[in-house]
DNA sequence: TATATAATTGAGTATTCACTCAGTAATAGA
DNA sequence: TCTATTACTGAGTGAATACTCAATTATATA
């Protein structure tokens, strides 16, 4: 029995973060800049988050999902493992060129000081199926020898993200890049002579 | 005529904020605390640097060329690619492990807005003879299709972070990381069938 | 409709910090 | 040795800003 917060005005903080934090970075975006672009007093800002450092954090595991979320919907269960990381390939570089500021920000947020344990625990949670798939492929012995998990999700990561860097800067090879991008990671983690019936 | 600046001090402020900013990050980092750490006064600080994003960039400057000095010394320019290529993968690898501040530091300087498009090239020009390996193996074919030089690059950066931090938690398989990382960037970027005679 | 509860407001506060500057010390050259 | 020039010092300053709080407003429930 009492007036509710409102989910527009904290989705308004977080996307007027997201905005600002681009744009000038962590620390050079005041919270009374971030409040005024969502429109509410500066006040209410501390009513949806304890700190700024909290909305950092919160802002964090939001883009973490909206990631996952893009990478993951309508995953392939049933195709192979090649087609599987083609899609979550092609869906992150969709999500990474939709989304500059986002991933801006993310990139930020990655090798900032002020995230939380918690906060990388959770959020790497959306991505668990994914990497499930990665570590049954290695039971399987689809990759190269002993190559670690970590190793060829973060290569996945790293190499989209060089690829939407330079998608952007020429994206009139938008499509080249991408493929030629896909199949030097694919040819990276698969055994070398493998050239059918990958599963 | 007059009394002249002292090279040892620059390299205590530059050391200080070093350490600093690798432990509490860029803004964290007060100039006050710098100068102490220094050993000098806080005033001083700025007759080396002009302002603090001054600091930032002549510090992004010193990083950029230790990097570049430790993966081209003893650069075997007579030998083949594939061993120019092992060697920066090495050398970058053993800088990174045995500076892992530097490294952390680097990381958020990259991402951070301070950074001038001036200290950026600044940045890069210590890696041409690098590049240029790159740009004429490219012209040599020795690489896949249409791979861009600078995802070649940028992937040979990305694969050695990852395989430095999985390094850094698992020191008893470096190593095995060192091998398999390089592995799979060489097989990402060459054709698939060059089993022998790569030049 | 009445009311208890919580959200909202925005001016105010306490703190932090980059940078200054007047006084002092060192040194290169004459 | 003398002196012009510049480095060095550190207390002080002004600006920025994260967060508070007393007053006000909205609303869910009874």
């Amino acid at each position: 029995m009492a007036r509710p917060r409102s989910e527009d005005k904290r989705n308004a903080i977080l996307e007027a973060a997201t905005r600002l934090f681009a744009e000038r970075g962590l620390t050079d975006a005041p919270t009374s800049e971030i409040s005024k672009q969502a429109g509410i007093a500066e006040g209410t800002l501390f009513t949806y988050f304890k700190t700024k450092d909290d909305l950092i954090n919160a802002l964090y595991r939001e883009l973490k999902l909206e990631l996952a979320d893009a990478m993951m919907s309508d995953f392939p269960r049933k195709k192979n493992v090649r087609s599987k990381l083609r899609h979550v390939w092609d869906r992150y570089l969709n999500w990474g060129i939709a989304n500059p500021k986002q991933r801006k920000v993310l990139a930020q947020l990655q090798v900032s000081e002020v995230l939380t344990k918690e906060s990388k625990d959770a959020g790497g949670a959306p991505f668990v199926e994914f990497q499930t798939m990665i570590g049954d492929a290695i039971e399987q012995r689809l990759f190269r020898n002993d190559l670690p998990a970590e190793l060829i999700s973060r290569s996945l990561a790293t190499l989209v993200e060089a690829t939407i860097d330079l998608t952007v800067s020429k994206p009139s090879k938008a499509d080249k890049y991408r493929d030629s991008g896909f199949q030097m990671f694919w040819a990276g983690i698969t055994k070398s002579r493998s050239r059918t019936s990958y599963k």
